[in-house]
RNA sequence: GCUGGCGUAGCUCAGUGGUAGAGCACUCCAUUGGUAAUGGAGAGGUCGCGAGUUCAAUCCUCGCCGCCAGCACCA
């Protein structure tokens, strides 16, 4: 006999060798037939596995939140089964559960459709309806290989050979079909229920590697039931309400067109946005960092000394005299970094110790050849401005460098209104510049500055390792916020450089008269201002606070008797710093409000002959159905406090 | 860059081997109104670009460009 215990405390006793479905059984028939796994000493296996003796164990239904996994699981495979059904010859390689649902990768010539979905989405439910039993069988190699290969299925071979030798090779079966996988899953293909759908298709390659074939990727997603499906599909939907492309184009903030691929036409309200984006990031530097403006221009061996030119030629704009009789042949190359000018800015005349730090900052616009397929709105551009900036310290420095700047990253996402945010240290990676005494000097400073800013958070920060995940120049810091709807966008960045002062020959002089190399610590807050805005528009939806939103009060007349106080209202809203429009348009007023509402114009001010008669103002706030009154000058001072960037409020 | 899909008016989209349509937006006229669409009229397109097939191409074929999804990349 063995004892388990259950989670409640309760123990009980079975025969040697029970398996989880028969001690599911044994509590009641109904749990026996509800039970989709066994959960003991906290890990999943298959019901069908034997329950180990002294265990805590669980028996879970499918409602249990470690079902899920199964479920996706399970819908997996019975893809998998579904497709092979309908075209054999399609070979399977991997089908993993991912975040909210699961993929399966085939191979095949013939290149799925998209109404092929509907399709294989049939035939899964077919299979499901089936119920067949999902067991398991250990193979040998030898016997899985020799299976896989007669059947045609070159990855599973491979698959096979990639499973360390001493770990055994588990087969899942469910009816005629079976497929090599380490589990666990679910007892039976009918557990996995009809919450799923097959979403998308895509090319992926095998293995993750560009330099091997391509295969055909099923994104499909799967839940325990319909209304959490229908919850998924909501929120998919509420994201794409929220695309900064369609805001921008619905908005008219900027566009994109055929001659310049990845590079912003930024329209007046769009370059207002940004315009105030990059004055609220100048008042924050104030007093700290000094502004400086490279070149946009620059010799390409300058990018040959800094190592761009050697590691990221494919990904420059090389630029030239167009004129044939040109007397410069020199090639130059559009700034990809700020870097190497912000080098020679202080490389321009001896610097003492008693100089630093010296921090240099630039709102830097920068071209990269982004590949085709990488370009996304504003998230991913080829021509963008970085809010760059490039400290120049001792080592005794660093530290205190980089808590600064942490406060600064963590008061600017704030004031933005980002809560959560997740600051993660990337360590040496293999490939790299520097001598381990470098690396191990920079890492002990950067993960004791971690620690302080875990402990001084209060708990809003989350921290955590990226083990050999640093840039091959030096470890780094990497800050990623997440936004209304859950989505986590990495931002900020404060990186140590090892290689740059060493290949510039930068250096200060110190207390003892010697040249020094100092540390060079880059580091962006917004990352990308084009970028930064688009995360803006998403995580408002575009519905900006006041201080952010381009146009931030229409004055909206009903009759052309209040023309002439519009005027005066526009003026007294332009004059105490408000970005004003008016609205004396001969329309009805239920036009011009829907017009506005839709543009997501915080701050309608709607004018009649009574609010003309009584220098009043009637307030209609975005978002509200209704209206409130208030005088012409308290509105204005109300609206002044309310648009002033969260920087420069009183306390 | 790779795989697949797409490209028709400013926007959202119909459509056909015989050189094109709707709604909204735009212009003009009437209407001066009280918080999410007043009525009428008008104008607007080299159907992404280039070749080919055809008596005839927006439609079929090929190439290129761009966009979308994913993969790879992201100093």
């Amino acid at each position: 006999m063995i004892h388990v215990r259950f989670p409640d405390g309760a123990e009980r006793q079975f025969p040697e060798g029970a398996t989880g479905g028969e001690v599911a059984g044994a509590i009641s028939k109904s749990l026996g037939k509800r039970a989709m796994a066994l959960k003991a000493n906290g890990v999943v296996h298959d019901l069908s596995s034997p329950v180990p003796d002294g265990a805590t164990i669980e028996i879970l239904t499918r409602d249990a939140p470690e079902s899920l996994e199964l479920i996706r699981h399970d819908a997996a495979h019975v893809m998998a089964e579904a497709v092979q059904e309908i075209w054999p010859g399609t070979q399977v390689t991997i089908g993993p559960v991912i975040e909210n649902g699961f993929y399966y990768d085939f191979a095949r010539e013939e290149p799925f459709r998209p109404e092929d979905l509907a399709l294989i989405e049939a035939k899964m439910r077919e299979i499901i309806a089936r119920n067949a039993p999902i067991t398991c069988e250990t193979w040998d190699r030898e016997r899985a290989k020799t299976f896989f290969r007669d059947k045609g299925e070159a990855y599973k071979v491979e698959l096979v050979d990639m499973i360390p030798a001493d770990q055994a090779l588990r087969i899942y079966r469910q009816g005629e079909w079976l497929d090599l996988c380490r589990g666990p899953h679910g007892a039976s293909t009918g557990g996995i229920g009809s919450a799923f759908k097959l979403m998308k298709i895509a090319g992926a390659y095998w293995r993750g590697d560009s330099s091997r074939p391509m295969l055909q990727r099923i994104y499909a997603t799967a839940w325990a039931n319909d209304a959490d499906l229908k919850a998924y599909l909501t929120q998919l939907e509420e994201a794409e309400r929220r695309d900064h492309r369609r805001l921008g184009r619905e908005m008219n903030l900027f566009h994109f067109q055929e001659e310049g691929p990845g590079v912003v036409f930024w329209h007046p309200h769009g370059w207002t946005m940004f315009q105030g984006l990059v004055s609220y990031m100048r008042r924050r530097l104030a007093g700290r960092y000094q502004e400086v403006n490279a070149p946009q221009v620059l010799d390409k061996s300058l990018w040959e000394t800094s190592g761009h030119w050697g590691w990221y030629r494919e990904n420059m704009f090389q630029v030239q005299s167009a004129g044939d009789e040109a007397e410069d042949k020199r090639v130059f190359a559009l700034k990809p970094m700020n870097c190497p000018g912000h080098v020679m800015i202080f490389k321009h005349g001896l610097k003492s110790y008693r100089d630093l730090p010296v921090r240099y900052a630039e709102f830097g616009a920068v071209h990269r050849y982004e590949p085709s397929g990488a370009m996304h709105g504003l998230m991913r551009v080829r021509g963008f401005t970085q809010d760059d900036a490039h400290i120049f310290c001792t080592d005794e420095q660093m530290a205190a460098e980089c808590l600064a700047i942490n406060e600064l990253i963590l008061s600017v996402y704030r004031d933005f209104g980002f809560g959560e945010i997740v600051v993660k240290l990337s360590t040496r990676p293999e490939k790299r510049v520097g001598s381990d005494a470098l690396w191990d000097r920079a890492e002990e400073v950067m993960t004791r500055v971690l620690g302080e800013i875990e402990a001084g958070s209060g708990g809003r920060i989350r921290t955590g390792i990226n083990p050999g995940e640093g840039a091959f120049y030096g470890p780094k810091f990497e800050y990623t916020l997440r936004d209304a709807i859950g989505r986590e966008w990495q931002c900020g960045t404060t990186q140590i450089d090892f290689n740059l002062p060493e290949r510039f020959g930068a250096s200060y002089i110190d207390a003892e008269s010697n040249r020094q190399p100092p540390v060079m610590i880059h580091r962006a807050i917004c990352g990308s201002m084009e970028r930064f805005l688009g995360i803006l528009i998403e995580h408002y939806a575009g519905h900006f606070p006041l201080w952010i939103a381009p146009v931030q009060v229409v004055v909206a007349t009903i009759t052309q008797d209040a023309d002439d106080y519009a005027h005066e209202v526009v003026t007294a809203l332009r004059t105490a710093g408000l970005r004003v429009e008016a609205d004396l348009r001969n329309e009805k007023i239920n036009y011009k409000v829907r017009e506005h509402s839709l543009a997501k114009v915080p701050v309608m001010l709607v004018l009649g002959r009574r609010e003309a008669e009584t220098r009043a103002v009637s307030i209609r706030r975005l978002g509200s159905r209704d209206q409130t009154g208030g005088s012409l000058d308290e509105t204005v001072t109300a609206l002044v406090a309310e648009a002033t960037p969260p920087d420069l409020r009183q306390a």
